[in-house]
DNA sequence: CGGTATATTGAGACGGCTCAATTTCTGTGG
DNA sequence: CCACAGAAATTGAGCCGTCTCAATATACCG
């Protein structure tokens, strides 16, 4: 076992798969023992561009994935965030062509996973399947959360939501209780995120601060008034319960 | 046959599946045949309430179906739209909770169909459990373009980009051109989808009228300038390739 | 034909942006 | 351990795209 990491990661995916779908220990091991490739990736690289079309998905081991998009001036806008445990690129097994790009916001180890492999292990054992597709579901109905706080919210609101999805993520990734989690985004980052300037995020989260609601740090951050901050961002944490 | 129509968008749906995965005449006619039943819902009814819990799924056989959310105050955004022969909440079968409601933009006829019959369908048929992941990574890829569009580009871009959006998945659906389509949505409506108030919708509506690109009116869209849309809208229909 | 929904227009306000300078971190090599 | 360079954070000033509020016109529907 060179990669202890790695078994952890992939422990953590079918961990989080199961909880919902429940897999028997057959599907669990086939899962557990597909081969990965391991890959460290620096921060701000991008490690998927849109348009490529690839062979395996990105399981995140360590650090912080962002799926992003960009506009013909270069604007960015991360879709998406993906911790440890998750796969950043599961839809590519069914459309491996990326309308979407994945970067790597801090410094990030990934494990390559096969798309024949997945697609293998999800025809042998159709709850596999199942929990794949509910995985994308998942993520579609965190994108669609983003999509409502980006379109309707103010920056401040914003920012709060953000914050406490994290925040609820965390918590059932790891059992804590998230109120302090790694956060490792420039504000330039959690700007490409929110569909803010850098600039406004700073002045957006020195109210947050003033207000007592948190504590944002350049990598991590402290829940100071969770009620508060919920309120903040009309947070409902509905959207993640099947996560 | 007493429904002709729920046939042919039931038969619609269908088609669009098998023009990406594959379905044996068997599996096609397992899916035709499921029992379906018919719903006419009147223009701004909303039949399906953020946190209600359903045993069905909703083909759209007739009309426009918009899924949105809301905040706090009231504000809606719609998250993404439905054309007949699209199944608006399919994601429903994996997770039956909704985290987001339905509504119809107009006069619009459902086909409901029981979440336990698309997933006896999916078991007994794994090309059709195929589809139906494959048809949700799709719309999460729609809803991603969506937040792009509206977290970085300005309104008549924003709006520019859905009306071609729109005219491809028209395209797609009807083997027409898509110069010109029903597209029944108020400016409110419009506003609602694209994150701007109707006022503002209004004067865009007219920015790109006077430059020749649209001709909207009430109900339907026609592009005088596709070239000139894509442009404006930035649009490239590589997301909608796997619809 | 009347009533309600929708579209249109105007005027003013404001949230978030741009540009630009400065300060503070962070990591690296000497 | 310090010095330095680049990255990130912070601050200021002014602008502008979009919003709000409000009034009017038009279109649709029973």
């Amino acid at each position: 076992m060179p990669y202890p990491s790695n078994h952890s990661a992939m422990a953590l995916f079918v961990q989080r798969l199961a909880s919902h779908t429940p897999l028997d220990a057959d599907a669990r091991e086939a899962l557990l023992s597909l081969p990965v490739q391991r890959h460290d990736v620096r921060a701000h690289a991008d490690f998927v561009e849109v348009g490529s079309s690839s062979d395996h998905a990105s399981l995140v081991a360590e650090g912080l994935v962002g799926r992003f998009g960009q506009t013909g001036d270069g604007r960015r806008q991360i879709v998406s965030l993906h911790l440890p445990g998750e796969i950043a690129d599961l839809q590519s097994v069914i459309v491996p062509q990326a309308t979407t790009a994945l970067t790597a916001l801090t410094g990030s180890t990934l494990l390559r996973v096969a798309h024949d492999d997945l697609r293998r292990v999800g025809l042998r054992h159709p709850g596999i399947a199942t929990a794949f597709w509910r995985a994308c579901v998942v993520e579609a109905a965190i994108v669609a959360q983003w999509l409502i706080n980006i379109g309707q919210r103010p920056a401040r609101s914003r920012m709060a939501h953000l914050f406490c999805e994290m925040a609820t993520r965390y918590a059932q990734l790891d059992q804590s209780d998230g109120r302090r989690y790694r956060l490792p985004m420039t504000q330039e980052q959690l700007g490409d995120a929110l569909g803010l300037t850098s600039v406004h995020v700073n002045r957006t989260l020195q109210g947050l601060r003033e207000e007592r609601l948190v504590s944002v740090s350049r990598d991590s951050v402290e829940i100071l008034d969770w009620d508060g901050l919920v309120a903040a961002g009309e947070f409902d944490r509905a959207y993640l319960a099947a996560a």
